[in-house]
DNA sequence: CTAGGATTTAGAGCGTGCTCGAAGTCAAGC
DNA sequence: GCTTGACTTCGAGCACGCTCTAAATCCTAG
C-alpha cells in the first residue's frame, strides 16, 4: 500500500498523532487522505506536503478558522483564486504588523539586557546602588 | 490623591481593567500600586510605567509564570541581576528564533501570494488550467 | 442626602489549540 | 491462531490567558 502511517506521518512533518487527526477533524487537510482497507490513514507525498503548509501558517498564527477557511477555497477548486489571494495578503499584513512589533519589542529586551550586563559590570567593582537610580532602571 | 483610577490606567496601558487586576493578583506588578482610602487603586507613573514593560514582555510571548519569576527577581531587589539577565537572555534567544521562523514562513505566505497573483493574471486570458498545474500550485 | 456610576473581591467561565482516554479494530511476528 | 502494539473514533480534559459575574462598597454630582 502506498503512502505511510500516520505515525511516519507525524514523525515527518514533525506534528504529533493527535494533531494530525485533530486537522483532519477541523477541516484543515484539502487532500483526502488515502484509507487501507482496515481503515487506517496512508499519508503521501501531497498529503504530508499540505500538513507542512498548515505548520507554516499556524507558525504565523493563522488561526484554525482561517485555515479552514482557506481549505475549503482550495477544496472549491479553481475560480476562487481572488479569495485565497486576499485572504492570504489579509494574513501576511497581520505577519508583517507581528514581525515589526517582535523586533520592537526586542529592543526593549535588549535594553533590559544591557543594563544588567551594565549593573554586574560595575557590580565587581561595587555592589552598592543608589536607591534612586535601582527605581530608575529596576 | 495623587495617580490616576483603573480606568484611566487601563486606557493609557491598552491593557483592561481585568487584566490589570489579573496581573495583580498573578503576582506580575512589582511595584506596590497605591489605594485611596477607599481601596481604590491609584497608578502612578512609576506603576504604569511598570505595567507597559509587562505588555512588551507578553507581546513577545513571555509566559506569564516567567514574568512572574521576573517580577520577584526584581521585588528581591538588588543582587540577583545575575539571574534577571540569564533570564532576559534566554527569552531574547527564544524571541530571535521566533522572529527568523516568522520571517521564513513568511516567504511561504508570499509564494502563495505569487501563486495566484499569477494564476490571476493568466485567468484573465484564461480561466481553464491543467488538472496537474492545479495539483502542484494548489 | 441621595442616586448612580466606578471600583472592589473572589471565583466562575470562555476561546483556542491541542492532548489524552476509553473502547474497540487491525495487522505483523511467532 | 494468538499476542502485541499501532491504529480507529469520539468525546472529554487541559493549559493558557484572559474575561466576566455577583454582590458589596465607594465616591461624586446634584
Amino acid at each position: 500500500m502506498a503512502g505511510v502511517s500516520i505515525a511516519e506521518a507525524a514523525r515527518r512533518t514533525g506534528v504529533s498523532v493527535h494533531t494530525l487527526r485533530y486537522y483532519e477533524r477541523a477541516g484543515l487537510v484539502v487532500t483526502k487522505v488515502d484509507r487501507t482497507s482496515g481503515g487506517r490513514r496512508r499519508y503521501r507525498q501531497l498529503d504530508l506536503d499540505w500538513i507542512v503548509v498548515c505548520t507554516r501558517l499556524r507558525a504565523t498564527g493563522m488561526p484554525i478558522r482561517t485555515m479552514r477557511r482557506y481549505a475549503e477555497l482550495v477544496s472549491a477548486g479553481p475560480g476562487n483564486e481572488q479569495e485565497r489571494l486576499a485572504l492570504m495578503e489579509a494574513h501576511r499584513v497581520e505577519v508583517t504588523a507581528k514581525l515589526a512589533e517582535l523586533q520592537e519589542n526586542l529592543k526593549v529586551i535588549d535594553h533590559k539586557i544591557d543594563v544588567y550586563r551594565g549593573r554586574l559590570a560595575a557590580g565587581e567593582a561595587d555592589q552598592l546602588w543608589a536607591p534612586d537610580r535601582q527605581a530608575a532602571t529596576r
